[in-house]
DNA sequence: AACGAAACCTGCGCGC
DNA sequence: TGCGCGCAGGTTTCGT
């Protein structure tokens, strides 16, 4: 399900959880633990104390530990009682004293978790390699990393290492938003170009942000969650363009499915 | 170092 | 009805 303003919904509503504390853990699936994680029953009696986002991740604080959490394409949470019936694909099981059960759902198994040391999380390889998100990134180091690349700008901003939290749909309703022609070239772009992508990717995942996220392909959605998203989507999914109402096209770059405007993104 | 492709998984819709 | 293929909001790893 996620990219970023999918992920700081999911975090929202995590965020009920709060204060609750941990009475025991219940694995079904061991696989979507990393295999360089702490033992997950250290949480055992340990508080939730808050649930922060960086990109994609999700970041329980419980005290002295952090569970970091990827959601990656299908991973979902769903808060439930203790005693309800596990259903098919509900991997981990978070049970706090309340009989509170947070069940983490994942069809296609993809998504991973970790415990670190709270003192430790600035030395998790996966966090430290990702670049700011859109909000804060500096437009000067966005634009040299990205006029190094001689792959296509679609790609580009997939990578998390140049700009933190946009995914598949964000990319492609970002480069319409900027007018820039997904098959570009990294090095091909200007200044003005690459400061456009910053900007739009900001207000897009704004807006996103508060229309609660996208939700596509009728999955069923995390938490009983719906975001509205989809009804703002320009190219993503869609047959004409909203501009000149030209077919917008649709083609794989990097084995990922984009949607453009041949017209208006030159 | 940088890039493309494969790997990791399951379920759904489509064409034959 | 059944089967095979392609597709899905992501990241890591492997080979060139």
């Amino acid at each position: 399900m996620p990219e970023l303003p999918e992920v700081r919904t999911v975090a929202k509503v995590l965020n009920t959880l709060k204060n609750k504390q941990i009475k025991n853990i219940n694995i079904i699936y061991l696989k979507v633990i990393s295999d360089n994680s702490l033992d997950i029953n250290l949480l055992i009696n340990k508080t939730l104390k808050e649930v922060a986002t960086l990109g994609k991740y999700l970041l329980f604080d419980f005290e002295e530990y952090i569970l970091i959490s990827h959601l990656r394409m299908e991973g979902k949470y769903f808060i439930k009682k203790e005693d309800e019936e596990y259903v098919k694909h509900e991997h981990i099981a978070l049970n706090f004293t309340d009989k509170t059960s947070l069940r983490y759902h994942d069809t296609r198994k993809f998504g991973r978790m970790q415990l670190v040391y709270k003192d430790k999380l600035s030395e998790v390889p996966s966090l430290t390699k990702l670049a700011s998100e859109p909000f804060n990134l500096d437009k000067e180091e966005f634009y040299k990393k990205v006029s190094k690349k001689r792959v296509p700008i679609k790609s580009v901003l997939l990578d998390q290492t140049i700009i933190n939290g946009l995914g598949n749909i964000y990319v492609n309703e970002v480069l319409f938003d900027s007018r820039i022609n997904p098959l570009t070239q990294g090095i091909e772009l200007t200044r003005k170009q690459t400061d456009k992508i910053v900007d739009s990717s900001v207000n897009i995942l704004n807006h996103a942000i508060k229309e609660g996220g996208t939700t596509i392909r009728s999955y069923t959605s995390s938490l009983g969650i719906t975001g509205n998203y989809q009804n703002f989507l320009k190219v993503h999914l869609q047959e004409n363009c909203c501009v000149c109402h030209n077919k917008i096209q649709n083609i794989k770059i990097g084995g990922r499915s984009t949607y453009y405007c041949s017209t208006c993104q030159k």
